[in-house]
DNA sequence: CAGCATTATGTTATATTATAACATAACAGA
DNA sequence: TCTGTTATGTTATAATATAACATAATGCTG
């Protein structure tokens, strides 16, 4: 189940469908794990998956609020939900969040963003987690969790700049 | 200059000396750099240097208030030019900031540090960035910089958890 | 299907982390 | 010593996140 390669989503493909079979995606896991995936939690995670970027809390709760009221806790609540069932990753270094690409495969994943467009791409790469754990294990240090987020060009944003 | 192993300063190091001498070698790399070690960046970084624990900025605050007044635009400013001149790193993770380990040797960095006792570990491990170059490469993605945290137990609390 | 416990959401207030904008002070070079 | 530059002080506020308590929806159990 590991991926090994980096997959920038492109803004030409069939997106109502994607959306769709993510959503279903979604429900089927919670419904496995006898969690609710509510009209809120759904939201909150079509927002999330929409642009194929990361997403702000607070981007997430102005688009709420569109709808009507809404505060912080609502957000940072399905925010912990999804983030808890694995639907949704969080960028530490930009307070944000995106989507999880493998849901059904629970890992902490490591992240290529780039600082051109904001695409994202999620890896659970066993070489660099294999590279860690060595690192780790010569010293006697248990690995818990990790945050790994790589900031740089996408293919895309690299040859655009190398044109330029 | 890579260093491969992990470090955990433990308590029981001549810490006045260890206080001075990183003091002195942060001097020396700005007077190199052309840049002022002034007093305040002087303080600050001696707080940070301290613990050898992640420090919060507000912390860091409060101990500057203890000789009057400050706000956070002083601490900031202060971190920002020692994030700057490579002497301390930020935690995005935690929201905090370490001392670095061997600021002669401009680098980014990954961190272990303790969910336990909170006690790091700064690595510039060639393993682990080559294992992301080689990822990134591969889907022609262009590595700019990189946040790597690894939390987990350190040697010391790993042995105290076992014989609990 | 009524009652009840559990889970989810609403609401208000506030904590935590960080920056903007402008004023003043200290410093370094001419 | 003057002057431009760099650093710090000060006030206000932005951005991110959580605490605490009220209400509502859900689903289990009798």
């Amino acid at each position: 189940m590991t991926s090994e390669r980096l997959h920038f989503i492109s803004g030409d493909h069939d997106h109502q469908r994607c959306m769709k079979d993510a959503i279903t995606r979604a429900e089927e896991l919670c419904l496995q794990q006898g969690q609710r995936f509510t009209a809120l939690r759904r939201r909150v995670f079509s927002l999330v998956w929409r642009q194929h970027k990361p997403i702000g809390a607070y981007e997430i709760l102005e688009e709420l609020q569109r709808d009507g009221r809404a505060a912080p806790p609502t957000v940072y609540r399905a925010l912990d939900f999804l983030l808890e069932s694995g639907l949704i990753h969080r960028i530490a270094s930009l307070n944000a969040y995106v989507a999880c690409l493998q849901p059904e495969h629970r890992h902490e994943g490591q992240f290529f963003i780039c600082t051109s467009c904001r695409a994202f791409a999620e890896l659970d790469s066993s070489l660099i987690t294999t590279a860690i754990e060595q690192n780790a294990r010569e010293s006697g240090f248990e690995v818990q969790r990790h945050t790994i987020e790589i900031m740089g060009l996408c293919p895309q944003c690299r040859l655009l700049k190398e044109n330029a």
